[in-house]
DNA sequence: TATATTTTTTAGACTTGCCTAAAAATACAA
DNA sequence: TTGTATTTTTAGGCAAGTCTAAAAAATATA
């Protein structure tokens, strides 16, 4: 259907849509550490089977197409993210890499049989949901630890940064998904912050903080 | 590791080479539907990889190493294939096409973890063994039904031709993996074989007797 | 507003994998 | 053994996707 360049790049735009509705060249460059001439490539390739909408020097935004593209791929990441953590017993570090590959096989069928032998998860290892059969899924709506108010707190629900060296540092710590937090101090002088988990005192850094999220 | 054009190729050329030790450049473009010219293209950056012993106009050969990489994406089309047979409840005539593009998933890691989730199976669907990790497996000892003389039978335990539309007639005349059949009388006239299953007569063709395969 | 900086696009080239057409080597047959 | 048919290779070209270097457009700054 879609060669896996463009799926990648689809897939891109998806995410940094996220944060902003239009896109710009080295925006998607950065994200797919390739050379924005090489984008302008693309782009024209992607606007030509009307997958964004694309005029020139005036970055991009998916068309309804483009998007539904866009999230498929996702879904099948995800649930593959979660086949291999529940059903083979990887680690939530391990998985990301062999996942950029699988949601490139084509077959949809397979991805909702899949779906259904792990009985319909609603999110992936690292706290983000799976879009269902139809593309349907709501956001998740986080807020980093960073962004609430000492004595607050609620569950840790997902992460900013998928890096295996993040999600290792977690785990350390036992900050892993599910776990109830409150924040009790923040250093005025560097930022870290103390939070309180299982009665006891844990120190995270701004950078922790800030990538890790938890549920309002 | 290898691209997908890589692997194609060493897997064709392996399974070419079941018939006779020395394969050319025709059998393989007639085994991937592409042109000789396209071939005699790969085969000699094949054999700069040192994959495969190529001279020119005298065919081709794996090398140890060439072959053990053939045997590494078999491996894995047909824990796939078992995979989406056992698992997913998909039909053993629809699991081909998908397992194809399953095979270049490159980790091995998640492969040897896909093997001990399924209790390490032997043979994938359609009776073909499985290597396990080490490349180790014994190549089938199994007969068309159209070599065996009236009067002898065996388990039907494999087959020739992995067409969805051979396994379907298969299916609807329940000639399936594990069933035990005899060979009752061969008619001299087409070659038509009648088989006795479960107390039932059934006539098949001489395609299909060759392309039916049973243990003996 | 004019100039400098940054962003984006264009121009031209490379690799992989494929193609067609033609040439060369091999195999077959009289 | 010599001519013909077949097989294989070479020559030249194309599409996808990438790159570097240079030009053009947009943006920031003085
Ligand atoms: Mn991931
Ligand atoms: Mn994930
Ligand atoms: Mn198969
Ligand atoms: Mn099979």
């Amino acid at each position: 259907m879609h060669t896996l360049a463009e799926e990648n790049y689809l897939k891109a735009i998806y995410k940094l849509q996220l944060q902003a509705e239009n896109v710009s060249t080295n925006q998607i460059a950065a994200s797919l550490a390739t050379k924005a001439s090489s984008v302008t490539d693309m782009l024209r390739k992607l606007a030509d089977k009307l997958l964004i909408n694309y005029t020139r020097y005036q970055g991009v935004s998916l068309t309804a197409a483009g998007e539904k593209v866009a999230v498929n791929i996702i879904r099948k990441h995800r649930l593959w993210e979660y086949f291999l953590v529940e059903k083979l017993n990887f680690k939530w570090d391990e998985v990301h890499d062999m996942a950029e590959e699988m949601e490139h096989i084509s077959s949809n069928e397979l991805i909702d049989r899949l779906d259904k032998f792990m009985d319909f998860p609603t999110r992936d290892p690292h706290g983000d949901p799976i879009p269902d059969c139809d593309g349907n899924f709501k956001q998740n709506d986080l807020k980093p630890i960073a962004a609430i108010a000492v004595n607050s707190g609620g569950i840790i629900s997902g992460v900013r940064d998928h890096s295996s060296a993040f999600l290792q540092y977690l785990e350390k710590q036992q900050l892993t998904i599910g776990k109830k937090i409150l924040v009790k101090e923040i250093i005025t002088y560097d930022n870290t912050v103390i939070l309180k988990m299982d009665n006891n005192d844990i120190h995270i850094s701004r950078d922790v903080a800030n990538n890790l999220l938890i549920a309002i």
